[in-house]
DNA sequence: CTAAGTACCTGTCCGC
DNA sequence: TGCGGACAGGTACTTA
């Protein structure tokens, strides 16, 4: 569900609550949510341990605890990460229970159940591929129009395909790489390899801006997207092309189209992003 | 190496 | 109204 800036939003808010905050307990409803560890070597890494802080990479959540061991969320589709200063918890998908030493709880729920939550020791997230060979994110100095050039003059692939691709960048996800195409006019099925220098510099300044406005806009929710508060995101009310399909460019008033490219679900302006060539 | 297909899950929506 | 199939903010694994 959630791409890097929902994660973002979740990250700052839990960073406030939970900092400083000591784990006492940990319900596991529903073990195979913890891909590593064990369920039991989960707990034992957890439980009694103060957080940190609360980091981000991608679309990666990363609870930096005081014995240098991580506790590392991702969301996938459904998953969400909500505390609860009253101690209890209003998700019926409820899947972890985190209790922490003042009464409160964090929840981790997940409809779907694909997330995937770890704890990892100090020096092991080469354990976690997704993460360690992810790519530089938006907004950061390694993600440069210079890197963005190289990394698609290699490929032969559709260049939302290659958005999507979290070794290439980390933290794009389906809506903010159409939202970023459209922005830049680009079709979502032109091959990396054949865009322009100058297209490049468009797309790669659309990138920035688009996550830009969705961290602004608190992330955007559909259906499960909810904040570290449980709340609503309200980007989805400034969206140009994802889930507009029929609807009318808010440009130049042609229908918004839909196709498949790589499989997924993909928005685009047939007027406003050229042809594929 | 890249690419395509499949698997993991549950809920919702659309068309018949 | 009811049912089946397609589809959903994602990634990892297998196969070609």
């Amino acid at each position: 569900m959630p791409e890097m800036p929902e994660v973002e939003i979740i990250r700052r808010y839990l960073d406030q609550q939970l900092t400083g905050h000591r784990i006492m307990n940990l319900e596991i409803l529903l073990p195979r949510q913890i891909k590593w560890p064990t369920p039991e070597g989960y707990r034992a890494m957890a439980i009694g341990r103060a957080v940190e802080h609360v980091k981000r990479r991608g679309k990666y959540l990363l609870m930096e605890l005081d014995n240098g061991n991580e506790l590392v969320f991702h969301l996938r589709m459904t998953g969400r990460l909500v505390y609860e200063p009253e101690g209890q918890s209003h998700d019926s998908y409820a899947r972890l229970l985190f209790q922490l030493d003042d009464g409160s709880l964090l929840v981790y729920g997940d409809t779907r159940t694909l997330g995937a939550v770890y704890a990892l020791p100090p020096g092991e997230r080469w354990r976690l591929h997704g993460l360690s060979e992810m790519g530089p994110e938006p907004l950061s100095a390694d993600f440069t129009p210079d890197y963005l050039l190289e990394a698609v003059s290699k490929r032969r692939t559709p260049i939302k395909t290659l958005l999507l691709n979290q070794n290439v960048i980390g933290g794009i996800g389906n809506i903010y790489a159409d939202e970023s195409l459209f922005l830049a006019g680009i079709h979502p099925l032109r091959s990396a390899m054949s865009l322009s220098a100058t297209e490049c510099q468009r797309l790669f300044t659309a990138i920035n801006r688009v996550i830009a406005a969705g961290i602004e806009d608190g992330g955007t929710t559909f259906r499960d997207y909810q904040n570290g508060e449980g709340k609503q995101g309200h980007h989805q009310d400034h969206l140009m092309v994802y889930n507009r399909k029929g609807e009318l460019c808010r440009n130049c008033g042609t229908p918004i189209e839909k196709i498949t490219v790589g499989g997924r679900g993909t928005h685009f302006c047939p007027h406003c992003q050229e042809a594929v060539q």
